[in-house]
RNA sequence: GGCCCCAUAGUCUAGCGGUUAGGACGUUGCCCUCUCACGGCAGUAACACGGGUUCGAAUCCCGUUGGGGCUGCCA
């Protein structure tokens, strides 16, 4: 069943939101599953709201999710004829006729239908009209002509809730078709869209359950196959409102400038209302592979951000620290500077990675070693009671960093411009880490000292906080002068509030 | 208000007539440990309610309640 072909149809009215992607997530996988085609629509018939700069975003955010359109991107507005030549064949059939109600008159009607309590539906006022030259030359829209027929109801199997939803056609309005700009509605021109470029399987939000039946019945008057519908169902904020900004990062960009990765959030949008199993890390290549739509859940989800950290820092501990340090680059603010790419970085990313649930935390994380000096800070080192034995510590840690074998630092030969070289990097960081260990042990034992009882003062001497990666690990990555720059200033710091 | 949809722990979910109701996030405790993490182990917590159907219902049916969506010349 090659021809099953999915889209994704967004309109350029915002951010991509983690909604539209997990829809456009839901769409490609399914595709894909099923060896069919998945192409991408831009549908920007609201030119009102309709914005460039939302457009590259849905653009961008896709393609940095790994989800590829297999055919070029389809403009709505680049269709407008298409449409008008399907409009006057339903004319011409009588199965749509003018209206030249005005916005004001319809408001009247609705706000006295509504004071009945009854359905504010369309009057028909135009219904029957046999508008001439001179009326068609006065603004219009253009309605579809619902069948009223008694008892008649238009209904859809949903592959979601696999059962048959139905509307009696009563409840459904004579919608609007073609504005009175000319510019045809959305009911009219998605239609038009999915039947011409041979959508079989319309995956979308359950916020459309209630347009589909007016779809259909447009579909039917063309005389085209209609699709298969499948709704899923919405994603929720942690109140179980509607998701909105209030609940924090809502687009795609965001949690991208937020430091995560894409592969977590494919990951937890996958996971979001679709299941497999007791399984919970998905690759894209493993979401082809098992996903269908009968394991969507019909129920609507709460988005849940520590679920989503605990996928990013999976992630990102899967990830090569070089990698790393591109991916930081890449996210990084303007007052930032970038990260080196060389092994000293790498080695405190790749201690870092385990420590950190977001690229942006790791940055920061990082702090004590890319400034290239820091401030010991009263508020953080007040609550420790140095005393002579500490600077007596000191002093001889400052000759053990400096007696350290120059060739555990030496990092010129070697090569990190390919892949290889970069392994290569990362085993010989481990050996040099290895041998500093090795060394710093012989040296505490040496002086009858215990790693527990010395690590926090070198901590606080190297970066001022009482948190921070592994000692080896700092050595290595600042080396000796920089190791020894900041012994002698802690050092002084120390004699100073001595005073 | 009307119409449509939904309902297993705080959250995401497995379950598809017979299970000690399983997994994951979170959370708690312990272990590991140079801090913090990672990791390991253990614990915590759920079938919304009421009627049916059935020998037997989380599972099927009806209702109630709660939630969501739609009710635009937006999509």
């Amino acid at each position: 069943m090659n021809n099953m072909k999915t889209r994704f149809a967004p309109s350029p009215t915002g951010y991509l939101h983690i909604g539209g992607a997990r829809t456009a997530l839901f769409n490609y996988a399914y595709a894909k599953h099923y060896g069919g085609k998945f192409v991408l629509r831009i549908e920007d018939t609201d030119f009102e709201r309709s914005e460039k700069k939302f457009e590259e975003d849905i653009i961008e955010s896709l393609k940095w999710l790994s989800i590829f359109p297999d055919e070029e991107i389809i403009f709505q507005s680049d269709r407008l004829n298409i449409y008008r030549s399907y409009i006057d064949k339903l004319l011409k059939e009588d199965k749509a006729y003018y209206c030249f109600c005005s916005k004001e008159l319809l408001e009247e009607d609705r706000n006295k239908l509504i004071a009945e309590s009854k359905k504010p539906m369309y009057v028909g006022r135009c219904r029957e009209l046999k508008p001439d030259e001179a009326l068609l030359k006065t603004p219009h829209v253009i309605r579809f002509r619902v069948d009223r027929s008694p008892g008649v109801a238009t209904g859809f199997k949903d592959l979601i809730r696999n059962q048959h939803i139905s509307v009696a056609n009563d409840e459904i309005d004579d919608f609007v078709l073609v504005r009175e700009d000319g510019i045809p509605t959305y009911n009219f021109a998605v239609v038009i869209d999915d039947a011409l470029t041979g959508i079989t399987h319309i995956i979308r939000g359950d916020d459309h359950v209630s347009n589909t039946p007016k779809q259909i019945m447009l579909y039917n008057a063309f005389g085209f196959n209609t699709p298969e519908f499948a709704h899923v169902s919405m994603i929720l904020g942690s109140d179980g409102k509607r998701l909105s900004k209030r609940h924090g990062a809502t687009s795609v960009n965001q949690y991208k400038k937020e430091g995560f990765l894409p592969e977590a959030l494919v990951n937890y949008l996958i996971r979001l209302g679709w299941s497999h199993g007791n399984d919970e890390i998905f690759s894209l290549e493993e979401i082809i592979k098992y996903f269908d739509l009968k394991n969507i859940s019909k129920s609507a989800a709460i988005f849940n951000t520590e679920k989503l950290l605990w996928l990013n820092s999976h992630y990102i501990k899967s990830k090569d620290p070089f990698d790393l340090i591109d991916m930081i680059n890449d996210i990084r603010g303007d007052l930032e500077s970038p990260l080196n790419i060389d092994i000293k970085t790498a080695s405190l990313v790749d201690s870092l990675k385990s420590r950190a649930k977001t690229l942006v935390e790791l940055r920061q994380k990082l702090g004590f070693f890319v400034n290239e000096t820091i401030d010991y800070k009263d508020e953080i080192l007040s609550e420790f009671n140095f005393n002579e034995s500490d600077l007596l510590f000191l002093k001889s840690f400052r000759e053990f960093i400096d007696g350290l074998n120059n060739e555990i630092f030496n990092s010129d030969n070697i090569d990190l411009t390919d892949k290889a070289g970069k392994a290569n990097a990362l085993e010989m960081l481990k050996n040099s880490i290895e041998s500093i260990k090795n060394e710093f042990n012989y040296f505490l034992s040496k002086n009858n000292w215990t790693m527990k009882e010395k690590a926090m003062i070198i901590r606080l001497a190297f970066t001022g906080e009482k948190v921070s990666p592994p000692i080896y690990e700092i050595i290595f990555a600042m080396g000796k002068e920089r190791c020894i720059k900041r012994i002698d200033k802690f050092y002084d710091y120390i004699i100073n509030i001595k005073r």
